[in-house]
DNA sequence: ATCGTGTTCAACCGATCGGTTGAACACGAG
DNA sequence: CTCGTGTTCAACCGATCGGTTGAACACGAT
């Protein structure tokens, strides 16, 4: 049940209802009723849809009166882009490393290219 | 069916066997068989993540006499990271202003909703 | 033509997902 | 206290998900 937090995160923002939500959170607090309203659709599925966002640690509630407000926490999206970044760059790196191979191919001087990969499990 | 591209790459990384293939992936191309050697799964089923990944348009297969070499694609990790960093940025943003509106404090007025939304399916 | 390897298709299964409705809880206002 | 508003809990439903197995297809090798 307690996936691992990434795997939440990108779950979590894998429905474009969510998504939406966050969008709109970052405009300032809000509470459950007021994110519902654009949505046609219950209370209750949009309450289920910000218990999962807060699994993922993407939002907190407070407490005011008998109200929860919402609140974006921006936090959690560094996760995702440190992932991101890290995968993206390096695929990049190494399409770029192709031109490189080919250039050398081209020039056919010498070889002095060392092609480094991290794996991590 | 075929839900929104930002969607389906959220759900395609939120799968942590997918995430890990995509990381392999990164080092360069392989075939499915290479990419099951892993995890004990049948083929079947990383031939499925596959479809998953090649649908989010995160990778897409060549061909090689019997072999469908499988290549990871950087260009939609941008459509990702796109949408993190803007409302990233927003909401720290928005977090930062906090102190300058606890300074004024008294005239909280709003004025501007910027958010975007689309399909509501 | 036959075999073997790599891959996919198809049907099925249990679990989870996004949604519903109905009842309950929390708390301020009258 | 009672009422009303905001929110959550619980049970249920159809669809999708990640996995399986078994059969089929694609193609090189013999």
């Amino acid at each position: 049940m307690t996936a691992d937090p990434l795997s939440q995160v990108f779950a979590a923002l894998a429905d474009p209802t969510r998504r939406d939500m966050v969008a709109r959170l970052c405009a300032g607090d809000a509470t459950v009723g007021e994110l519902a309203a654009p949505y046609d659709v219950s209370l209750q599925a949009v309450s289920k849809h910000l218990k999962v966002l807060e699994g993922a640690g993407l939002v907190t509630r407070g407490r005011d009166a008998q109200r929860r407000p919402v609140h974006l926490e921006a936090e959690v999206f560094d996760l995702m882009t440190k992932w991101i970044e890290r995968y993206r760059r390096e695929a990049e790196a190494r399409y770029q490393r192709l031109d490189a191979v080919l250039a050398e191919l081209n020039d056919e001087t010498d070889g002095n290219d060392r092609s480094e990969q991290g794996e991590t499990a």
